[in-house]
RNA sequence: GUGGGUGUGGCGAAGCGGUUAACGCACCGGAUUGUGGCUCCGGCACCCGAGGGUUCAAGUCCCUUCACCCACCCCA
């Protein structure tokens, strides 16, 4: 159908525009104080990128991303997310030499194709903050505190920071053998999809919904109880870090991130407004992810956000962000050489700056004065062919409906005294 | 990819086999000739997501398809 949009993609309209521009110029405000700049990525990538970056075996690769020849037979990518675009822009224009860390920020649009519900869409917007050359655990508790201070700062109440940490390689390896070894003897009891997570990935069945598979699983090997001292120190500093920001958090030892790159700290926000997607944000550390993509060996540790689950759950608080003003001067005239004039007034206030409008559908000026109420003008300005006469027009202030007549030569600069 | 639910004008919502498809909101116009927000009057669905079928007759039954919602899965 023509007239019907893709699925899973949405159109924007004014009024939610609005809501829009006012969440990324409070994205972009609390990134410049935190010291986070702008990086602006391509929306298609070469699709081995992500599929060494994210990795062969998640979801998000195998099955969910659009990927297509072009016509030079490339295997082109629409990025299924931002990380990968970000350390690779970070190798690509060595800004490795540039003072460490280097903290950037991106939002745009991604694309995965997944069955859309609510809260999840095959075109969706991400924020997301990278910081790249410093594996010191305070840069991952800012971080985290850097999406909270912009959910506070939307006025979101009842977030919970859902922290882990899913260590190195090697406590992954050791993690991984001891939870099988656990898992092995009642593997059979468990249902069918964990099964088959027992290969491909057993962290997975820590968090079955299913009550059966739960209760088999309690008391199995966490990977916190698998951390390296490193890495347990690491853990340690962070949740020290966190608690120096009096930021509250919940460890949570079955929280396993999807994407092949973390390591160390893993951690999810997570809000109950949106149903099942409750994961407002993900993030946590990719110390191999540069090393993957050809690098030297560089930490990093950042979180992506999805934009389009804050408004749900603005929604459901009943927090209004809208941004819309109401009109200051409606410009309404009788007769063609009134409108003419009339036209020549609405353009030079806008010349300085006076949120204005006049009809443009030759409306009666019953239906002008209508419209402007409408609008919520504050003042409208009314030019008939007598005024016209006299070399002069009525300014009506729409809340106390008092009428004044000014001179034409005047109307810009009285306006602009009775709206300031 | 799997399972369940829904689909009537811009929005909300009746109708559940039978003449011109209620109603509310919104929108447009009018109520003596040049003035808003209240009130009153009028207008606004060759058609009930799309396609096909059953029937003398379908928005109302059946099939297919598409979209949306919920859950699984996964994730932001």
């Amino acid at each position: 159908m023509l007239t019907t949009r893709p699925r899973g993609t949405n159109d924007f309209l004014p009024g939610e525009t609005e809501k829009w521009q006012y969440l990324e110029d409070l994205l972009r405000t609390v990134c410049r104080e935190f010291g986070y700049r702008e990086i602006r990525i391509p929306i298609f990538e070469h699709t081995e990128l992500f599929q060494r970056g994210v990795g062969e075996t998640t979801d998000i690769v195998s099955k969910e991303m659009y990927t297509f020849f072009d016509r030079s037979e490339r295997s082109i990518t629409l990025r299924p997310e931002g990380t990968a675009s970000t350390a690779r822009a970070y190798l690509e224009h060595k800004m490795y030499a540039l003072p460490q860390p280097t903290k950037l920020f991106y939002m745009g649009p991604m694309f995965r194709y997944e069955r859309p519900q609510a809260g999840r869409y095959r075109q969706f917007h991400q924020f997301g903050v990278e910081a790249f050359g410093s594996s010191e655990p305070a840069v991952d508790a800012e971080v985290i505190g850097l999406a909270m201070e912009i959910y506070r700062r939307l006025g979101l109440n009842g977030l919970e920071v859902h922290l882990n940490s899913v260590g190195c390689p090697n406590c992954r390896k050791k993690h991984r053998e001891k939870l099988q070894e656990f898992l092995i003897k009642n593997l059979n009891e468990f249902c069918p999809d964990c099964r088959e997570r027992f290969e491909k990935n057993p962290l997975r069945i820590l968090d079955c919904k299913n009550a059966k598979c739960q209760e088999l699983s309690q008391g199995a090997p966490t990977t916190l109880d698998c951390l390296c001292p490193e890495c347990g120190e690491h853990f340690d500093k962070v949740k020290g870090y966190l608690d120096l920001a009096e930021i509250k958090y919940v460890i949570d030892e079955r929280l396993v991130r999807g994407l092949d790159y973390y390591t160390k700290t893993a951690f999810e926000i997570i809000v109950k407004e949106i149903g099942a997607q409750s994961a407002i944000c993900g993030g946590g550390r990719y110390d191999g992810l540069l090393e993957s993509l050809g690098g030297e060996p560089t930490p990093g540790v950042g979180f992506a956000l999805g934009m389009e689950r804050i408004f749900p759950t603005l929604e459901t608080q009943g927090i209004n962000i809208s941004i819309e003003k109401p009109l200051d001067v409606f410009v309404a005239t009788l007769g063609d050489e009134a409108d003419k004039v009339g036209f020549q007034i609405l353009m030079k206030l806008r010349q300085e700056g006076v949120k204005s409008e006049k009809d443009f559908l030759g409306r009666s000026l019953k239906a002008q004065m209508k419209h402007a109420g409408r609008f919520n003008a504050r003042i409208t300005i009314i030019i008939g062919e007598t005024e016209l006469s006299r070399g002069v027009v009525v300014m009506r202030r729409m809340d106390t409906s008092e009428q004044i007549e000014v001179s034409l030569n005047d109307v810009v600069k009285v306006v602009k005294e009775n709206l300031f």
